[in-house]
DNA sequence: CCAAAAGTGTTGGGACTACACCCATGA
DNA sequence: TCATGGGTGTAGTCCCAACACTTTTGG
């Protein structure tokens, strides 16, 4: 291995796939921003920027959502490196992608009242991406996908008190189809990370579901103990 | 998103993970390569180098595992971007690290010849690792196990042709667990990805056994309608 | 009392696990 | 003839899918 001064070096950016989770509209989402300059200017594009010489990969990550879009603190994972050394027009620039999931609830705020330059859109149905972007969607979808059933991530797009309904369209929005209700009610509530609260639903016009939190301690008590979620 | 020539760059490197399955020692091995340079001169590191600007990442991985090992035509699939900021000693490094699957019976001459800086160990049992690819080794490693069960990857490891206890063994060293013979066999066939050879095993002191190979055709074929391979 | 969603059990079939003996071959 | 691994079937259990009606609430 040859000492690298040699090279010329590429440049390195994170981008952010954000998954929100609209329960009004019973839809998932994607927040996005408008590009202020060229290349793609005026065009929407995933948050995400260039990786400072002495900061982690996630920590950019995280910098350039927060600068970006107002979000932190939110769920975090690395999902591919996408390095086509056309990719960018100005420069070869090879980007380490990731996915994020949110709870709308907690930040509808920011995103809905900055809505100049970074809103959330409809999964299918966003606008014309910039760069590559439109395929980092796809991986993104599609590894949220197989996520989601071996693996209890998809709390974090949902309130902290939520109703089994709530959970179960979750899963049917991101899956594609429609779920049995019996058949999901049990085995989520079999996985026994589920916490029933007092509380009711409030302000809907039929009968109030019961509210449920998802059981964090529970979760990592029995991760160590190498069992395996599934729903 | 500020235009980069302000911003240093990182070197980017690839690395590879490469397992090859040792049937004669029933042992899963990994390809290492012995450091000539400084850092880490003399210690066992995976083949990798840097991307060259107008190269694609994969290519990269692919040209450096010809270069360093003369392994060529290999499955190969990006892994993970290691980059923390101190992972090399030298300079700001990211390395998006890949692994490998071999057929060791295509390629025993060459990694077991030109033995003085390239050879295979076992996965248990490596010499200490330079840089932080003992990190990388152990998440090639879990990535490797997750994929097994549900994508036929296994037969990149064996022999292209095989027998069932062959790919039991490898079932078997991969998972780290027995597995019941019986039981292995069924679901094994019931693939329908194996097809058997009118070949018989040669040179065993014993009743030879049935020789199969795997059925790329039929697996391009059934992934085509969304099938789901599992064992 | 009507509309809307919440909530709840059973049954049949398919898949998985556990398990032990005979067979073919070469030395 | 012996040692070594090859090869085979069944029974019990568990898990999953399919499926429809009653309850609660607000309007």
């Amino acid at each position: 291995m040859p000492f690298s001064y040699e090279y010329p070096h590429p440049a390195v950016t994170v981008d952010c796939v954000v998954f929100g989770l609209d329960l009004a509209q019973s839809e998932l989402k994607i927040l996005l921003i408008q590009r202020g300059l060229d290349p793609f200017k005026g065009r929407w594009a995933l948050p995400g920027g260039f990786v400072r010489i002495d900061e982690r990969v996630e920590e950019a990550a995280e910098r350039e959502l927060k600068e970006e879009t107002g979000l932190a603190k939110v769920w975090l994972e690395q999902l591919y490196t996408f390095g086509e050394p056309k990719r960018d027009p100005r420069e070869r620039v090879i980007s380490v992608a990731h996915f994020a999931l949110v709870k709308m609830s907690d930040h509808r705020v920011r995103a809905a009242t900055d809505a100049s330059d970074a809103a959330w859109f409809p999964v299918t149905g966003a606008p014309p991406l910039a760069f590559d972007h439109k395929q980092i969607l796809a991986m993104a979808l599609s590894r949220l996908r197989g996520k989601l059933t071996y693996q209890p991530v998809g709390f974090e797009l949902l309130p902290p008190k939520f109703t089994l309904t709530n959970l179960q369209r979750l899963y049917e929005l991101v899956l594609g189809r429609a779920l049995d209700k019996r058949n999901f009610r049990k085995k989520a509530l079999a996985t026994g990370l589920l916490v029933a609260l007092e509380e009711m639903e409030q302000g809907v016009s039929h009968r109030a579901a019961r509210l449920y939190r998802f059981d964090e301690a529970e979760h990592r008590r029995l991760s160590k103990s190498g069992y395996l979620f599934e729903l």
